[in-house]
RNA sequence: GCCGCGUUCGUCUAGGGGUCUAGGACGCCGCCCUUUCACGGCGGUAGCACGGGUUCAAAUCCCGUACGCGGUACCA
């Protein structure tokens, strides 16, 4: 019997939940749930005090409850492994990071940061493109490798600033076996003595990751290919522990469509929200978002395209998880988008309708009408909030006449709908319905020998102020009499 | 520069030696439906980066080249 599966979001919080790291969420968190007993954790790596960002934690949490992926364990509902914080976990690091000096894998070093700019300078001056604090420079630099036993000691004992690095072999050939990507292999001289605890007592990413993956049972690690290079450091990381490395697997980047990763500038610049925030905000279908980024790397292998998060549960695989970094398609997200929202009931979108107008102060029908609106509407937007601009006709007389749509209303015009708002202005309330209407329409362009849309055009300019829209009969049956006399009267009034 | 990882239609991908004159989806174009705009239906456009091998046979395996991306910090 294996170990029950257990994988980690690591993010950092250091800002809002970008898109990307969103992805990298989701793939952990399907994986295990296609696990029998598998558990998805999170994990807060908030080592880095300098870039720290207070609503961060709380940002990521609630981005991943709105997509619907749940948090097994993690801060807020710890299991057996925690804390699940890492600046809450400071003295395990010092711990393990001592551990390995005295097993001979890690040293102390005292160099300041002038000095390693200097050692710096100093090699790339005499050739050298890529200087790194290894296996040679270390023979220069002030560490407990070159300074004597004693002279350690004293500096130890001054409180004087250290850092603990990891003594990096120097040759070996670090091979380990990604389950994207397949064998993979870097020689150690390509690396440097990383730095494990940095000067202000806290673990590097590379030895806290090491640790609590350990420590928290974690058997897949799944993570951005960024990552892929530092691999190496982790596996020499776990063998001087003697631990048995989790499996690895590092997932593909997303692109901008201009190339590169998906930075927030870039993606700014390109008009694509890059936090999961501003989706939210947006008023994006969270299924839709996680529908269109599990497909972004990864296909079940056959020609389906919607999948529930629970169905994309049963199908995931990290085999069939591609090697190439995919490109973020935002008209796709909105074709997505378009399928999860038409999937909504008319009363479930009129209730969140209702929502969204209350923030932005505006004020809407009664349910009946209501639905019957959206109901028309429905087919022809890609977002819900558009429900509210596109159908604004619905609730209030147009303000403004589409200029666009203006280009239709023609000398003929005025005397057409005057003909025509005769004819309906002898129907009884209960009389003015959608075919009725348009029978009425008929017999004035038939009166007249003119098109459908000499007169179905203005009438439209006249009724909603747009040039396109839902179809206008129903539009009219659902706007009532009045309302659509009240309208017709102002339009033959404006535009004569 | 060095190290690593990639490369099938514009984009996301299927494909894992013969069934590929390469399939699907988004986008785009056209037609139908609709005398609006959409939705829907039908059809079309377009791709195996390049060069060598291996093999009777390569999009599929191997090697190079090119290009792209990532890494190269007391950031994650």
């Amino acid at each position: 019997m294996e170990a029950p599966v257990r994988v980690r979001f690591a993010p950092s919080p250091t800002g809002f939940l970008h898109i990307g790291g969103l992805r990298t969420a989701l793939y952990n968190y399907l994986f295990a749930r296609s696990h029998t007993g598998g558990k998805f954790i999170l994990r807060i790596e908030d080592t880095d005090q300098s870039r720290y960002v207070e609503e961060a934690e709380d940002d990521i949490l609630r981005s991943l409850e709105w997509c619907g992926i749940v948090v097994d364990e993690g801060p807020d509902n710890p299991g057996e492994v925690g804390p699940y914080r890492q600046s809450e976990r400071k003295e395990l690091y010092n711990k393990y990071g001592k551990e390995l000096i005295e097993s001979g894998h890690a040293y102390y070093a005292f160099d300041t940061t002038e000095e390693l700019d200097q050692m710096r300078e100093r090699l790339q001056k005499s050739g050298n493109p890529s200087p790194k604090y290894d296996a040679i420079t270390r023979q220069s630099m002030k560490n407990s490798l070159t300074l004597p036993q004693d002279e350690v000691t004293k500096r130890l004992e001054a409180g004087e600033e250290y850092v603990i690095r990891l003594k990096v072999p120097r040759r070996e050939t670090i091979r380990f076996e990604d389950l994207i990507r397949g064998h993979v292999s870097f020689e150690s001289k390509g690396l440097d003595d990383q730095v494990l605890i940095k000067s202000d007592g806290m673990p590097t990413y590379h030895l806290a990751n090491v640790v609590d993956d350990y420590l928290m049972k974690i058997t897949h690690v799944i993570r951005g290919e960024e990552w892929l290079s530092s691999t190496p450091k982790h596996i020499l990381l776990y063998s001087a522990f003697g631990w048995e490395p989790p499996q690895m697997a590092h997932l593909p980047l997303i692109m901008s469509p201009t190339g590169g990763k998906l930075s927030k500038r870039k993606a700014e610049e390109e008009g694509i929200p890059v936090n999961t925030k501003d989706y939210i905000k947006h008023h994006y279908e969270p299924e839709a978002l996680v529908n269109f980024l599990a497909y972004l790397g990864w296909s079940p292998g056959d020609d389906s395209e919607i999948h529930s998060l629970n169905e994309l549960t049963r199908l995931f695989t990290l085999d069939r998880v591609s090697k190439g970094g995919a490109v973020f398609n935002h008209k796709k997200l909105m074709w997505y988008n378009e399928q999860y929202l038409r999937e909504q009931s008319n009363k479930v979108l009129a209730n969140r309708l209702r929502e969204i107008a209350g923030k932005e102060k505006i004020t809407l029908p009664d349910d009946d009408y209501l639905e019957k609106a959206i109901e028309l509407l429905k087919e022809r937007v890609s977002k819900v909030d558009e429900l509210l601009s596109m159908g604004s006709f619905f609730f209030d007389d147009p303000k403004e006449y589409d200029p666009n749509a203006l280009k239709k209303w023609k000398e003929d015009s005025p005397v057409l709908v005057k003909e025509y708002r005769s004819k309906i202005d002898k129907l009884s309330d209960e009389e003015f319905e959608a075919v009725k209407l348009k029978s009425l329409l008929e017999e004035v362009i038939n009166a007249n020998g003119v098109g459908f849309g000499k007169l179905m055009m203005p009438l439209r300019i006249a009724v909603t102020g747009q040039g396109f829209g839902p179809d206008l009969f129903a539009s009219m049956e659902l706007l009532g009499k009045e309302t659509v006399l009240r309208r017709i009267d102002n339009t033959l009034h404006e535009l004569g």
